[in-house]
RNA sequence: GCCUCUGUAGCUCAGUCGGUAGAGCAGAGGACUGAAAAUCCUCGUGUCGGUGGUUCGAUUCCGCCCGGAGGCA
């Protein structure tokens, strides 16, 4: 018997939180947010967080439980964010995976299963050191001759990808392809997955009234504020879209209507990315809930899916 | 009023010694299995301001007109 869940995705700034909201109350569900940034403590503005209020009235996970210089992965997220879904079940409510980290939401419909063979901080070194001498293709041709299969899909100046595919050869002595292949288990979950549908133009107003409403309510103290906490500019928390630019900002490289302009266009970007990424996925169900009977069709879907 | 410069892709500009044009940015599309709000790939037809003329052929040369910048009065 597999495991209902519902999903909600799409685009930052497409109203994804208010949506799972809507649906937690109606049929009794918690939220599971499927979010790399969200994560982090003390990011409350930036990352556009559920606020005190919608998080009183329906329970949310997967949010607000890490320092921000702590190091975090799909991997990390899959096992905790599974553990989270069964509890939810267990006690007999409706979990509803919420967010636009793509990445996290396929881990868990996919049931992708991460084996613990970690990392090699020391390979990729070596590895960065090559491509910094002699060139990200020799990299790329230690890929070639590992795993020629992962090669060919992994672009040579996708050093990041093309490093982390030879580690995992290295790791495990098996290739990459294989390693991918087996890492995809039998289904657990029969997702309901939504995404929010908006016109361009209307999302790109929306997320320009969001950076905008950021501002206002403090995104660059909240930045300072992780700074003082001598939160290093480098990890990944501090390379959220809204973060990075405050930081330069703070140090004189912007000033106040470059940076606003720079997160605007940067969420722009990121919107797009993240469209691409949910438009190959054949199984969502594209709705716009802002719309007519929007919402009524949402509420039907999930009743029958529920049943 | 006169003189000079200028008008080329959404923006900033290059260029064509006359054979209908190309960069950067913006934008669009795509990829994605341990950093994913990250990382990476692909994509440039536009009355070359308008109109007459010279020419086999003009965005390119010439005249006039319109718009912009500066200088002299």
């Amino acid at each position: 018997m597999l495991k209902k869940v519902i999903a909600v995705c799409g685009p930052t700034a497409s109203g994804k939180t208010a949506l799972a909201i809507e649906i937690a109350k109606k049929f009794d569900g918690e939220i599971v947010s499927c979010d790399s940034m969200q994560i982090y403590k003390y990011m409350d503005i930036g990352t556009a967080k559920a606020t005190e209020s919608e998080q009183k009235a329906v329970k949310h996970h997967m949010i607000d439980f890490l320092e921000p210089n702590v190091k975090y992965s799909v991997a990390d997220f899959a096992v905790r964010a599974r553990d989270c879904i069964d509890d939810i079940i267990t006690r007999g409510k409706t979990p509803i995976l919420a967010g636009g980290t793509g990445l996290y939401l396929d881990s868990i419909l996919n049931n992708i299963a991460f084996d613990d063979f970690g990392s090699d901080p020391k390979f990729r070194e070596e590895m960065e050191l090559l491509a910094e001498k002699e060139g990200n293709d020799a990299v790329h041709k230690l890929l070639e001759a590992r795993d020629s299969e992962a090669a060919q899909k992994i672009h040579p100046n996708n050093l990041r990808r093309v490093i982390r595919a030879l580690e995992v050869c290295h790791l495990t002595n098996k290739t990459f392809t294989e390693v991918n292949k087996e890492s995809r288990r039998e289904a657990v979950y029969d997702a309901l997955v939504f995404a929010i549908d908006a016109d361009r133009e209307i999302l790109y107003n929306r997320i320009n009234e969001r950076v905008d409403r950021m501002m206002k309510e403090g995104l660059v103290d909240e930045v300072k504020r992780l700074c003082d906490m001598g939160i290093d500019r480098n990890t990944t928390a501090m390379q959220a879209i809204g973060y990075k630019e405050v930081i330069e900002y703070l140090e004189g490289k912007l000033n106040i209507d470059e940076m606003t302009e720079l997160i605007k266009q940067e969420s722009r970007r990121y919107a797009k990315r993240q469209l691409t990424w949910f438009r190959r996925n054949g199984k969502i169900n594209w709705v716009r809930p802002n719309e007519n009977d929007g919402m009524k069709k949402i509420f039907e879907k999930c009743s029958e899916f529920l049943d």
